[in-house]
RNA sequence: GGGCAGUUACCAGAGUGGCCAAAUGGGGCUGACUGUAACUCAGCUGUUUUAAACUUCGGUGGUUCGAAUCCAUCACUGCCCA
């Protein structure tokens, strides 16, 4: 994997770059799906490919490894021949499940036993197995196991979380670097680094993992509970010392103005449910701000979706025609609205991308920001 | 014509003397959602902007300290028998 800084922005972190993989060369920065069991939730592969223009797509290791399992995705020849997609994917470890499901979950020195959510059967996820499991997989950029702390952890509790996780990183890597991959193209293997809103805990994880030299790093355990403030202040401290030659994954974020600061604070790479989720909850997210569909104001405005959106569903559907199968649950409604979202945040990211390279970015996203924070 | 059952909020429907502005479900309104156990969750849904109070349970009249609940009567609806 490649990664080619293109153009940084002068008054401020924002880069723009080319990460090569073996299915592609991937703009950045640029906004992933999330398409946890091997679907984007509502979504066709054709639509994320033709309309929503995306480049990357996420996996979810956890949920892909309890079903349909190892055996058949290895069978199948990996994930993308799976799916029918060919283009990058990323597989998270199921370091997030360790968070989202903590009810299910212990964790211990050599890794984290799940209750299986689905069956309440007992599994031991390690930094190693994680690895194997996603080699089997066989996404392009391949995610450390590490503790998702959350974002009011005690300063005592987010040291012991992050040293476990960093204990973890090491044999993880380890691992990495003595396997091999299973389909014939290279995987990459991201660091995350944690430490919650404490900054020397955020600054010394960010020192080991830079001393790693992997392809690219991630920053997690932000968007979890804490201010927003103080997600923008871990960017900042973290981004200081990852290495400016690698892509860096603002891992979970989030709401496309989360995006702009974060791009702005040198970010490469985002994911986040919120497009497909609140899409599907009636929730639109556009360049003039936010809609809820199922306002009765929508009722009988015939007007597109979204005057110029990005997808083609913004003029060939009406307001209160997707307000109507909003309230009615019909399945379309769900459809239409993830892939608008999704062709906004791509659009998003796009237009960021672009107006950096023009050498304009911060004027343009402080017009952004006053726009999509409407709500309409 | 006779018999029986019924009429409760937007709809369906519980409640059969005080704990009832009235269960529950649906519908409706408004929020929430950030590496997806999520087509999910929460609040509100008689009126008065809150407190508190006021007006309701087909209509009218009555019994009672007190009625959606008991009685009389009228109206309407459904089912059954002619």
């Amino acid at each position: 994997m490649q990664f080619t800084l293109q153009h940084t922005d002068l008054k401020s972190q924002a880069r723009a770059g080319l990460l090569q993989t073996d299915h592609g060369t991937i703009e950045t920065p640029i906004f992933m799906p999330v398409g946890t069991v091997g679907s984007v939730k509502a979504v066709h592969q054709r639509e994320l490919n033709d309309d929503i223009k995306a480049q990357i797509i996420l996996g979810n290791t956890y949920h892909l490894y309890l079903r349909p399992g190892i055996n058949i995705l290895e069978k199948a020849g990996g994930l993308h021949k799976f799916i029918g997609w060919d283009k990058p994917i990323l597989t998270d470890s199921g370091g997030f499940q360790v968070f989202s499901l903590s009810d299910t979950r212990k964790l211990k020195e050599e890794g984290v036993t799940f209750r299986s959510h689905i069956d309440g059967s007992k599994h031991l996820f390690t930094p190693e197995n994680v690895v194997d499991i996603e080699r089997s997989i066989g996404a392009d950029i391949i995610m450390a196991l590490d503790e998702c702390t959350p974002g009011d952890a005690e300063y005592n509790y987010a040291k012991k979380s992050l040293e476990l996780t960093l204990r973890w990183l090491d044999r993880g890597v380890k691992h990495f670097r003595e396997t091999e991959p299973k389909y014939g193209y290279n995987q990459s293997y991201f660091p995350i680094v944690q430490g919650c809103v404490y900054p020397d805990l955020r600054k010394k994880s960010a020192e080991i993992i830079a001393e790693l030299d992997m392809d690219g790093n991630a920053i997690g355990g932000l968007a979890v509970g804490e201010p927003a403030e103080k997600m923008y202040e871990m960017i900042e401290v973290v981004n200081e010392i990852l290495p400016k030659n690698k892509p860096r994954y603002l891992m979970g974020v989030g709401t496309p103005e989360n995006l702009l600061e974060a791009i702005e604070r040198g970010v490469d790479m985002f994911d986040c449910v919120m497009p497909t989720r609140n899409g599907r909850n009636g929730m639109l997210f556009t360049k003039n701000g936010t809609m809820n569909m199922r306002n009765l104001k929508w009722a009988d405005d015939f007007s597109p979706i979204e005057e110029d959106g990005a997808s083609y569903v913004d003029t060939a559907y009406s307001k209160a025609y997707l307000r109507h199968l909003t309230m009615t649950g019909e399945l379309l409604g769900l459809q239409i609205a993830s892939i608008h979202n999704l062709a906004f945040y791509l659009w998003l990211t796009k237009e960021a991308r672009k107006h950096i390279i023009e050498g304009n970015f911060s004027s343009w996203k402080i017009n952004m920001l006053k726009q999509i924070s409407n709500r309409l």
